[in-house]
DNA sequence: AAAAAAT
């Protein structure tokens, strides 16, 4: 069982509705309810009864919510209230909801979050707002799941649905009545630009508002030294602000665009994180940006050393001298402290300076001794030195660092900060929720066999939780960045205790998109703390980390366990576009569990709903799926409840499911890295597994390269719906 | 293109 059900189970109350009237009919003297012997006969409403009894009683009345006071509901008549009951059923109604984020009902009350008044505003962030808006993308959230179609369980809860068109206006409800007023509120930083709310309709007119229109352009206002920075002037929040109708319209101000970005202003030397970086619009694309030796240093990167740009040399540019030569020599620094498998041998926990309480926990948990990777780069992480640890796909990276981190965490603590509201000390990253979630699996029980704790912090999932746990205490935190970041900046996350930070597939996190985001995080951590990289594809693209943030990294590798040595074997199939579609319906109809990987969101859906309409039982997990469909798709494989999923890259790094027997490349990857890490989540713990990718034949040179930089050798053979070739790959 | 925060 997932460890997040555990929490979910032993956590908080949940939500009680029903508190109200006791029911009647209880058997014996002393329930409430208790009618003795003249206890009415049960009797089923008939709908007139019902109908007749409406006028009365407000149907609505049992699903009150515990949080709303009942004495507060309006008085008026239940024909003169729209209530609940009155909205179309659900069928009727439009098609709402499309997607299901967690709403502001379902957030912790106003009250309790701390003021979110001086952190800076989000807009300084490069946000998630550049990708298009959730609903312009199509949504594969809310449609009722193949398979699936009779649970109504997962329909989004009853606050999450839009439609309240017909409920009386906000602050004429009582049930927010207790919520501070709009101006007392904190400043919502994250609400939609300006340019994309819509427009004031409900502002006074303009007529009857003071004019504004003499005013000077934005920039000839008072120059911004003169006012107050926002950067630094004490707490002084948006509640200080008038209320919005005493306020001057803005209306003749130029757009938000027009005017001088936060962005724009000087960097805050005093706040350099989470502040500082340049607007994201500001950034060049990923499509357009030099080459990584050509950029400029960011201009928040002071700290970084400046650099040279023969170091990083261009991703293809294979046939430079200069890369060889330069590959070469940090190669040999990664593998300067490589072990072969058999210097473990032999090699206990206890060899290895893990104790006992926790040698009984890993044993428990199927690892008996320690594997080659762990045996290599345990005894440097309880030393406290930076580790880079490289090992294949499925060697056993996460006990890797997870032991020897709680091991670590343990000694430094001496039995003493059991305290709660205690700041976490470890902080575990990953790039996918559903990996952290996994890691989180795995460390959980090892820092619970000494008494410690850990949390996972991952988006897509309310705060709520989350942020309770780390206000009981919690040792280790295991996220992904973006809500790290979020938590941090709503002052609800500390990681300045940080004393070991891991990053897990760690030359992923230096991509873009997640580099800056790390960078920041572990600006936030505990100077000087301990850092260790892991990935089974770690590089030279973890460079720039390393020089910036780690003291002499001890590197370890496993020699001996390459590609050649492994349990899987690699086909591409040369195969027509159109018949794509055809082959992999008949590779993913065998026997055994089909991984798919496909490129697109999209294209992964697509894939699944042919695999269904074939008759193949298939399941997907990408962005696009709300978090609870994504956890329980993948369990879905996992339980073997379905054979089939289909995935974008989502999955490709990390994920452990048992028995994969066979995975399939709908579309090739472009990447070495990633042909690997798709390619690793079958042949795991010595078993055996096929890679099968699908190119056209346009693609074969660009194919043959990704193989020769991964150092595959792979079996390629054109094939066509019903060719034996397939039949006998889909048996395995 | 995907992923990582919501609204």
């Amino acid at each position: 069982m997932p460890n997040f059900d555990n929490k979910a189970a032993s956590g908080r109350p949940t939500k009680k509705y029903n508190t109200g009237a006791p029911k009647t009919g209880s058997r014996s003297e002393g329930h409430r309810g208790f009618h003795g012997d003249a206890a009415p006969a049960k009797k089923r409403w008939t709908q007139d009864d019902r109908a007749a009894r409406t006028g009365d009683r407000p149907a609505s009345t049992d699903r009150r919510p515990n949080w709303e006071p009942r004495a507060e509901r309006p008085t008026t008549g239940r024909s003169e209230r729209p209530s609940y009951g009155d909205r179309a059923q659900r069928t009727e109604r439009p098609a709402y909801g499309r997607t299901e984020r967690p709403s502001y009902n379902d957030r912790p009350a106003r009250t309790e979050r701390p003021s979110y008044g001086d952190r800076p505003a989000r807009t300084e962030r490069p946000s998630y707002n550049d990708r298009p808006a959730r609903t312009e993308r199509p949504s594969y959230g809310d449609r009722p799941q193949r398979g699936e179609r009779s649970s109504y369980n997962d329909r989004p809860a009853r606050t999450e649905r839009p439609s309240y068109g017909d409920r009386p206006a906000r602050t004429e409800r009582p049930s927010y009545n207790d919520r501070p007023a709009r101006t007392e509120r904190p400043s919502y930083g994250d609400r939609p630009q300006r340019s994309e709310r819509p427009a004031y309709g409900d502002r006074p007119a303009r007529a009857e508002r003071p004019s504004y229109g003499d005013r000077p352009a934005t920039n000839d206002r008072a120059p911004r030294t003169e006012r107050p920075s926002y950067g630094d002037r004490p707490a002084r929040s948006y509640d200080d602000r008038p209320a919005r109708t005493e306020r001057p319209s803005y209306g003749d101000r130029p757009a938000r665009t027009e005017r001088p970005s936060y962005g724009d202003r000087p960097a805050r030397t005093e706040r350099p994180s989470f502040s500082d970086r340049p607007a994201r619009t500001e950034r060049p694309s990923y499509g357009d940006r030099p080459a990584r030796t050509e950029r400029p240093a960011r201009s928040f990167d002071d700290r970084a050393p400046r650099r040279d740009s023969d170091y990083y040399p261009a991703k293809h540019d294979t046939k430079s001298a200069s890369f060889a030569a330069h590959e070469d020599v940090v190669l040999e620094r990664l593998e300067a402290k490589t072990i072969t498998a058999d210097d473990a041998v032999g090699k206990t926990w206890k060899d290895l300076g893990i104790g006992d309480n926790m040698t009984r926990q890993l044993t428990a948990m199927g690892a008996e001794t320690p594997f080659p990777i762990q045996a290599a780069t345990i005894p440097d992480v309880l030393s406290g030195k930076d580790v880079l640890g490289r090992g294949k796909t499925g060697s056993g990276k996460t006990i890797a660092f997870g032991a020897p981190l709680v091991e670590r965490l343990m000694e430094n603590e001496g039995g003493k900060n059991r305290k709660p509201g205690r700041k976490p000390r470890a902080l575990i990253l990953a790039p996918t929720r559903e990996l952290a979630m996994q890691i989180d699996r795995t460390v959980q029980p090892i820092a619970r066999s000494v008494g410690l704790f850990t949390t996972t912090i991952v988006g897509g999932v309310p705060q709520f939780k989350q942020v309770s746990t780390l206000q009981r205490g919690v040792d280790i935190v295991i996220a992904t960045p973006g809500r790290v970041e979020d938590l941090v900046e709503q002052g609800r996350l500390d990681l300045s205790e940080v004393m070991i930070t891991v990053l897990d597939e760690a030359d992923h996190m230096c991509d873009l998109g997640f580099l800056e985001p790390v960078q920041r995080i572990l600006d936030e951590t505990k100077k000087g703390g301990q850092k260790l990289l892991f990935s089974a594809t770690l590089d030279k693209g973890v460079a720039t980390l390393v020089n910036q943030y780690l003291k002499n990294p001890s590197v370890h590798e496993v020699a001996g366990e390459d590609q050649a040595s492994s349990t899987i074997d690699h086909r591409v199939l040369l195969i027509e576009q159109r018949d794509k579609g055809r082959i992999i319906e008949e590779l993913a109809g065998g026997e055994g569990k089909t991984l798919i990987f496909a490129r697109t969101r999209a294209f992964a859906e697509q894939l699944a709903d042919q695999l269904e309409d074939a008759g193949i039982p298939a399941t997907s997990l990408h962005g696009d799926l709300n978090q609870s469909r994504r956890t329980r798709n993948l369990q879905l494989l996992t339980s073997g409840r379905v054979n089939v999923l289909v995935a974008t890259d989502v999955a490709a790094r990390g994920i452990h499911v048992d028995d994969i027997s066979l995975v399939i490349q709908a579309d090739a990857p472009d990447e070495y890295k990633t042909y690997l890490h798709r390619s690793g989540r079958t042949g795991r713990a010595g078993k055996q597994g096929t890679v099968v990718t699908l190119i056209s034949r346009a693609r074969r040179r660009r194919m043959d390269e990704l193989l020769g930089r991964a150092e595959i050798k792979a079996q390629i053979e054109p094939a066509a719906p019903g060719d034996s070739v397939i039949s006998t790959l889909a048996a395995l």
